[in-house]
This record gives structure tokens, C-alpha cells and sequence, in this order.
DNA sequence: ACCTGAACACCGTTCAAGT
DNA sequence: ACCTGAACACCGTTCAAGT
């Protein structure tokens, strides 16, 4: 949960309700157009002028990671459980399973995040970079363990993940199940 | 080579120098900013006024279509040479390397033609289709051959090529090999 | 037959003025 | 401290008027 930090002091009521009709019809929004939805829409619809979402949010990527938020934390803390899993090979596939679906949760946000680990200034940055971690450390479990090829590094599984959450965009979740199940196949070792 | 059809008449001179300044500077355009280039700003460059530009190409994807004409003739007939290769996977292979390449002529282009396949109205239709059959073929052809596994359906190629296609796009040429080099890993039979 | 460019629509973003 | 909405910038697309 996002508890507000010590020395804030607790928003004006109305900034507050504000705050939170703009996450809901943000929400709302990209879930049926993409991460690309006009923001004068969600404004309207949440019963404030454009100056006062440009006031809680600096930019459309602000918007999307402030809906991220709760998001992030429960996949972050599916991933940090799965490292101690007994079974490293079920643990990468899981993983890779639950992020690609994260990374899909808007049209759109798959590029997005693959944007967000090159460049610092982006409000997804640290998301991404946690999510990064994350396959790094339960890739080279499952090598150590000899469930995967030697040669596979931790960028080629956040590779699959990104390039697996756009098909689930762009075609559909079953065909983002078969290209994860088809590159996890190709993971394991002999002649990888 | 594109000639033009029987009852045609050949076009002004200025119309025919229009037509081809547009596509070169398009073709620029589209090369260092992606398919989401202004239009204005390619018709200013060749020469001409906006207006100019729409009676040509009525809208993006059709400057595109054109665009990727020749390009397209050339990977059609690599697709039909590798229907005869005696190796049925190593000709899969290439097709699927090629092919990825070609859909990441320009950023953005992956995700045109991944709409242009659902939808008949699109100027890239045509080709969106040339190219799944093709996939469908040397897939059907390697599978009769033993070299994948019996469940893989030239959609599952299809969908990597794409997913390869944005990979190159989004992160570089060399992950997209990558990801290429592991789905044809796990193409492979033996628990498929 | 083809070209021009003003006109309109739409959206992102800023900021002076208000409360 | 926060909100409003006019203002500006930018781009896509159309079409009446020109040659």
C-alpha cells in the first residue's frame, strides 16, 4: 500500500477526491483505449478542468505509473517469493507468465516500459528496473540449477516477457501464451 | 517491379515527380522518426503542398503500402525459394529471420502490420496475407519433415516473427536475434 | 488532371486569474 | 493550496478555388 511519507501534509479534501476520480477514469480509459486515450477525456469525466490533471499529474507516464502502483507491489512481491521457490524452472515460467500479463495490463504500456528501462527521467524507470532485477536473479537460479541453457542471460528473459505482453496487446492471450510457452521451451538446455 | 496495368493512362510529369519525391522523403521520414512521422512535414520537404500529398495517398497506410513494394516482391520470392530448400527447418529458419527484419523497416511498422492481418480494409492486407501463407507453408513443410514439433501451427510463427519485429524495433537487432534464435530453439520436437 | 493552402477538428500543455 | 479554462502549438484531413 502507498501510505503518504513523513513531513507531507495531508492534501486538501477536494485535491484529494480529485486525486482519485482522475486515477478511476484514467483507469477506466486506458483499459478501453490504450494507454494513448485523450486526457481531456479522463478530465472531463472526472468532473475537473485539464489544468487540474496536468496539476496532479506532469505527464501521461506520471498517470500510468501512479495506476501501477498496487500493481507493482503485489508482482514484486510474487517475484521475491518465487526466488525461494524449491522448483527454479516452474519459478522462471511462472514469472515470466505473471509479468508479460502485468506488462499488458493497457494497450500501450508494454512499449511504454520497454521505454522505461533506457531512459532515467521516466516516472516507469525504477518499475522497470525492479522488474529487470527480478528476472536477472530468478534466471540465474534456474542456470545455477541447471534448468536452463548455460548461455541464457537475464535480458533474454525480460526480451520474452516485453515481446510476450505486446502479442497479449496486439493479438491475443492465447498467442502470448504460445510464444512464452515456445521461448520457454527453448530455454532449457542441449545445444541452447 | 511495380508496371503499370493495361488501360491506365501514364500520369503527368509533374504528378510522376510528385509521386516519387513523396515516397523518397516518406521513406526518410519514416526511417528516422517511425511510421508516426508528420506528413506535413514530408510533403514540405518534397516540395509540395499538403493537399498534394493526400491526392497521392489517401491516408498512412497506404503511403507505407507503397512504400514497401518493391521490398515486399523481394521477400516473396526469398518465401517461395525457400519452399523448395532441401533442409525444411533451416529454410523456416530464414524465412522467419527475414521476415522479422522486413516488418522492422521502420519503427512501428510490426504493429501496422500486425492490424493490417485483421483487418481487410487496410491498404497492408494483402501483404499481411502473402506472408502468413508463406509462414504457413514452410511451417507445414518442416513439420511433415519431423523438424518441429507436430503442435506448432504457422500462426505460432507468425506471431514470432512479429513479436521479432517489434523486438528490433523497440530494443535492437541483436536481442530480437535473441529471441528468434530461442523460439526456434523451442520449435524443436521432443515435448513440444 | 492535378495542385494549392486555407479551414476545420482534435489533442497536449501551459499559465494567468480566480477561489 | 488548489482549480479553472482560455490560449497556444501541433498535426490530420478535407475541399473549394486555381492552373
Amino acid at each position: 500500500m502507498h501510505t503518504r511519507q513523513q513531513g507531507q501534509r495531508r492534501p486538501r479534501a477536494d485535491a484529494r477526491r480529485n486525486y482519485q476520480r482522475l486515477l478511476a477514469e484514467a483507469d477506466a480509459a486506458f483499459r478501453e483505449h490504450g494507454t494513448g486515450a485523450p486526457l481531456e477525456t479522463i478530465a472531463r469525466r472526472a468532473g475537473v478542468a485539464i489544468g487540474t490533471l496536468y496539476g496532479h499529474f506532469p505527464n501521461r507516464r506520471a498517470l500510468v505509473s501512479s495506476l501501477l502502483g498496487d500493481r507493482n507491489d503485489a508482482l514484486f512481491s510474487l517475484g521475491d517469493r518465487l526466488l525461494t521457490d524449491p522448483l527454479p524452472a516452474e519459478a522462471l515460467g511462472a514469472w515470466m507468465r505473471a509479468a508479460a500479463q502485468h506488462a499488458a495490463t493497457y494497450r500501450g504500456l508494454a512499449a511504454m516500459l520497454g521505454d522505461g528501462i533506457g531512459d532515467e527521467a521516466s516516472e516507469l524507470h525504477p518499475a522497470c528496473l525492479r522488474m529487470a532485477d527480478i528476472s536477472e536473479n530468478l534466471t540465474a537460479r534456474a542456470r545455477r540449477a541447471g534448468a536452463i541453457a548455460p548461455s541464457v542471460t537475464g535480458t533474454d528473459v525480460s526480451t520474452i516477457i516485453s515481446a510476450a505482453a505486446w502479442t497479449r496487446e496486439q493479438a491475443s492471450a492465447g498467442q502470448a501464451e504460445r510464444l512464452l510457452d515456445l521461448a520457454l521451451n527453448g530455454l532449457r538446455p542441449t545445444s541452447g
